[in-house]
DNA sequence: ATATTGAACGATCTGTTGATTGTTCAGTCG
DNA sequence: CGACTGAACAATCAACAGATCGTTCAATAT
């Protein structure tokens, strides 16, 4: 079965992406892991840049899992689960960029050399937030009309926050701090003006 | 006088810099058209990086001075100088990189090694950005309590409009339009509650 | 047939050497 | 004595060779 390789493969390789670094592994190296030959490594991914991708797509999507957590918690207003959404994601990928660079060296590489794959991750995350959004539509927290298009503005608007290392120096106490502020600015901004 | 050297110094090296780039001019050449030694360079900057982060200085202050100007244009509510400010800075900078390739190259090593730099001109815009922020309260149009934090927040919020082909390579208009989705999140979030 | 190998190939990396260049400073000039 | 020079020095760059590595594919094994 082909499926049981392709997931050796991966373990393999995020074994020693992340211990070694994606420049430092060879190919012979996992292939060797895997007891088979370098060659055949090819016929369950494209290329070995396919298989740090695939890597980064489940990390991806754990984190937007783990956002997904968010919009059941009960007893939470909207704006508090905005608030959840933004300062969950901050932490999650700072954690994980400061804690092993080799991680920093992927994710760079990747949305230098594929473009579409960084726009897969936002959208991933973007679909929670406009849940959020809808719901506080819904219940006359928001004033939204689009929550798709809101959900892009907000991740325009939280760029910054979104890759820390990458975008400024900045320590996670004066991201956290900047972060309050934005969001301050645009749960404002999504109330409904009382015009009733 | 030393400030007239300096200036022909400015002028050579911005001529040498935007032309041959940073990377392909030398010190030798400078001085050889400023009809000096290469030594005596050293009297008046401390380095070749000095004489680039001067003239970039000089861009960053030019370009804060245009947006000075919005200040003082009449008939204009708050938020349309907030937007005329927005818009007119992501244009700005975007033509500099987009004109001249060489001016990027130029920027980023300044940012890279001289990250006090980069604060200072972020400073000098977001002073007029709190004028703007100021005079919009002042007339009870925005209800910011500290238009000084609100600026830094709203320069947090349009990073990715503010050094545009670093951070995204997405064409002017898609960065327009964008934009325009920030702004209006922006200043509704600025708007008094109509708690009268 | 299909799955797998491993040698072969070109592209990229590494390390080394020589040249170039930023910077300094002892010395010259005015 | 201060302004200035240009040779000297160390750091960086360019170029080249050899090795390494990702990828392919004809040959082999199952």
């Amino acid at each position: 079965m082909s499926n049981e390789v392709c997931e050796k493969i991966i373990e393999a390789a995020e074994e020693r992406f992340t211990h070694y670094g994606y420049g430092k592994t060879t190919m012979a190296e996992l292939a060797r892991d895997c007891e088979m030959s370098s060659g055949n490594l090819y016929r369950f991914f494209p290329s070995k840049l396919d298989i740090a991708e695939e890597i980064c797509r489940r990390a991806s999507i754990q984190t937007a899992d783990a956002l997904t957590a968010i919009l059941d918690t009960p007893g939470r207003t909207a704006a508090e689960r905005l608030k959840d959404f933004l300062f969950q994601d901050l932490q999650t990928t700072f954690h994980a960029l400061e804690k092993n660079h080799r991680i920093v060296e992927m994710a760079q590489l990747i949305t230098a050399e594929r473009p579409e794959f960084h726009n897969e991750g936002l959208k991933r995350e973007r679909d929670v937030l406009a849940r959020i959004l809808k719901m506080g539509a819904e219940d006359g927290e928001f004033d939204v009309a689009d929550p798709d298009f809101t959900a892009e503005m907000i991740q325009a608007a939280t760029l910054k926050f979104s890759y820390p290392q990458l975008f400024t120096r900045l320590s996670l106490e004066k991201l956290e701090r900047e972060l309050e502020g934005v969001y301050q600015l645009i749960v404002r901004g999504l109330a409904p003006t009382k015009a009733a």
